[in-house]
DNA sequence: TATTGTTATACTCTATAACTATA
DNA sequence: TATAGTTATAGAGTATAACAATA
């Protein structure tokens, strides 16, 4: 899907900035997406237990924003989640207000062997290419984004 | 919402580009689809007026070749945008398998409305800047959705 | 009173596969 | 047999509001 496509620009003639970045991103998407459902994992599920997977455990509230997936949306995912057994809630000793979202052992596991795998997909894209080139399309997401949060305010 | 987050590439110490990638879109998917969403249109909904705009009618195939949206899901998308009379459908005399898609009058004014009104919300990310940054910006991004197309194949 | 998270409502979109009608 | 589009299903996302428990 998307939110602009290159129809849209030529129709507009909106900044070609715009038209290539989606399609940039659906071409990303697409590549992404499709290989981790065939891990049996989809996109939200798997960014729950990316950002999990780092640490102890996250709030919800730290979760959604580390995801960007809205708090309501994140009460089914790791309801989910809890149904598959790769994740638990427990409530939080200091703040009881807080539910603390974990990893279990079999997520974990899940977690690294579905990492591992997607990792070296993503990494297909890039295998030969010049780290000075990547640099300077890093920086042109990095200045793009900026200009977006500057306009967002 | 993300398919993957800092968080992951962090994890992963994959390519900083993915992850520069990925929270450049989320930035531009929020402050593109919310200011539809507020003029009445979903971001799907628009990228369909949109390809429909350019043109007298596309089939169904077409639209959603355009448009990246797969054929299931334009369906229900037509479907809506029929009932809120933006568009209908008109099946093909060369092929009646075929189901045209045209926008119908209001269909038309109600892209033109909003879509100037998106279009100036877009432009003011970009005011200002050098239009030599925004080309070299472009052209990271054309190369970053060639190298994801390559590995694709 | 403010915040955390859940629940509920209603709609929209996605992917996929089975199906109908037509070619 | 292949293609165009619809239908069905399950999962996920949005926005919003109301709510309980806790701070």
């Amino acid at each position: 899907m998307s939110t602009l496509d290159a129809t849209l620009c030529t129709t507009l003639r909106l900044p070609a900035t715009i038209g290539e970045m989606t399609q940039a991103w659906h071409a990303f998407e697409q590549f992404a997406s499709r290989h981790l459902r065939r891990q049996g994992l989809t996109p939200a599920q798997f960014a729950v237990l990316s950002a999990l997977a780092a640490v102890t455990a996250l709030s919800c509230k730290t979760l959604s924003e580390q995801t960007g997936i809205t708090k309501g949306s994140l009460t089914g995912i790791v309801d989910r989640l809890e149904q598959n057994g790769l994740a638990q809630r427990v409530v939080s000793r200091e703040d009881r207000r807080s539910h603390l979202v974990n990893l279990t052992d079999e997520g974990r596991a899940t977690f690294e062997r579905v990492a591992e795998k997607h990792f070296a997909h993503l990494q297909q894209a890039f295998e030969g290419v010049d780290r000075e080139e990547l640099t300077d399309i890093e920086a042109g997401f990095r200045r793009f984004r900026q200009l977006i949060n500057h306009a967002s305010r």
